[in-house]
DNA sequence: CTGAAAGCGCTTACAG
DNA sequence: CTGAAAGCGCTTACAG
């Protein structure tokens, strides 16, 4: 089916017809196998249900799609068994490239993913490696934004309510967030950080174990939007306003932040944007043009009206 | 690398042990071309930044992981050149079978699937013909239901706050409201439909012409959650006060369904089972085992608080 | 029981 | 300029 001047037209086209006819399409497994690219990029993620990790996919699919490549999905559901036997069956379909949406991956499970030889592209996440790279959003810049903001606003109890322990995103937007703090001069109280696992069922359990300080936060810096679904909820079952009561800030601006009640004021990732970008310099890569560092995304705060001026009431 | 009774354990046990060393994996490619089968499903969806979408294809994937198959992934953005060029793809791929979980792709379309001549298993959508089979939820019942629950709760003035007019799943569920009504001797008033998009800002638009209306309803069966929380942003924009004045369900159960202020009464979809047990369906097909007919799940209300009985106020 | 050959569907380099 | 052959990495049927 390659087109070549040497045959003529009309030749070309009664082939074409009844190729069409007979719905024939060229195998791209005997091609793959004599040129050894299958026009295939990998893509890892935990899972395709988080809204984030669903549009930095639809991002990565559309320029996939736009240059020829097929995208063949692999998550991982955090599970150690299933990072291996996926990025193993990755291997096997000879990808050509490899992108990796996934917060939470070990270290060992990118050893593997390098090992395969093929470009690797990480969002938010970092690896060092000849032929990997990154785009990701600058979490502490974003964080501290986030958290100036509430400061600005005049909050002086401020509450971080974070996703797990130890995850880099969540240790970088808590510097972020402590930045901020100590610009203000304002003192970081330990009792005021509490850990659930960026969903909104945990971050119910986090939110009230903020809430139920005797000097309990008039603002609350989330690790991201599911985080703040879960304080909206613990405020909402104690009859605290917000904002009057109650400032609430997230991250990501999921689709659904514009329409909490009250609208939620959050920092915007561009996801899908960023799931283009990886997908493009991946392309890049394997069109062998040189492409070098990583990326570092801009997060952009979105003032709506789940923040405000704490009230003075004691 | 087929395991065989006549080789020696431990020379086995070598040959493995070197082949992990060198990072060696037998490649589909080689064996694709003499089996005949790649071990691949093609999954076409419309978009996978919609919710829905990702729960299903998070249940296919899973199930399709577990008996060594991988998804190869087909956005078609509603748009009929991709819907092409992206069954193309899959079929120059060699998929085994294909899953379609898009709600709005045209009949030519599934023509062209069928023409593959690989089995293809329907999620909430219906085709005729020999190799394709379908899951879907039953629309009608299930949306009686929700009307139903509005009727019990008094409510005489219902409106239906649909999608883009012509959709099947649409008509399906404003027959099921249709139903409701008439099963209680309500008068069907076409003022009180309004047709949005299936997305949030659509819905507010439809939601406002709604409650525009003279005779305003004093309940609103919407027809997804995303519809839910327009109509939902456009009582608070009235300072309409949901459930008293105004009661909402939804359709889906999505995640955010049990975080919206107030929770929203809804009718949960087991939208990833869906997805599995089309997986298994396809599964079973492609082991050559029959498996026919379409199955048909039934819709679960979950009455959570946007529902109430209506106020007496006039 | 085992090892060499044929062939799956392509592309590419080469001989005519 | 064109057509036949070799070969990509596998599996399978077959000869020894």
């Amino acid at each position: 089916m390659t087109n070549s001047p040497l045959i003529r037209e009309e030749t070309a086209a009664h082939v074409k017809r009844v190729a069409e006819d007979l719905h024939y399409t060229a195998s791209t497994l005997g091609r793959g196998l004599v040129t050894g690219k299958t026009a295939t990029i990998g893509v890892v993620v935990t899972t395709i249900r988080d809204p984030f990790i669903g549009e930095v996919v639809s991002g990565v699919e559309d320029v996939a799609n736009e240059h020829g490549y097929t995208v063949l999905l692999a998550c991982s559901q955090g599970d150690p068994h299933r990072e291996i036997s996926v990025i193993r069956s990755l291997q096997e379909r000879r990808v050509d490239g490899v992108l990796v949406a996934a917060s939470r991956v070990d270290s060992r499970y990118l050893e593997q993913v390098s090992a395969m030889k093929v470009p690797v592209v990480l969002i938010n996440r970092f690896h060092p490696g000849g032929l990997t790279r990154s785009v990701m959003i600058d979490n502490v810049a974003a964080a501290t934004v986030a958290t100036r903001h509430l400061v600005q606003l005049g909050h002086r109890q401020i509450g971080y309510l974070g996703d797990q322990f130890g995850l880099q995103s969540d240790t970088d937007r808590f510097a972020g967030y402590r930045e901020a703090l100590a610009e203000a001069d304002l003192p970081f109280l330990p009792e005021l950080v509490s850990h659930g696992d960026g969903q909104p069922d945990g971050s119910v359990k986090a939110a009230h174990k903020l809430l139920s300080q005797r000097k309990k936060p008039t603002a609350i810096f989330c690790y991201n939007d599911m985080a703040a679904l879960g304080a909206l909820q613990a405020a909402a079952s104690r009859k605290l306003q917000v904002p009057m009561d109650l400032s609430i800030v997230g991250f990501d601006d999921l689709f659904f932040a514009a329409y909490t009640q009250p609208p939620l004021t959050t920092i915007r990732q561009p996801m899908r944007r960023m799931g283009c970008q990886a997908a493009e310099i991946l392309l890049k890569l394997l069109a062998g043009k040189p492409c070098d560092g990583t990326i570092a995304i801009e997060g952009q705060l979105m003032v709506r009206s789940s923040t405000a001026p704490p009230t003075a009431r004691v």
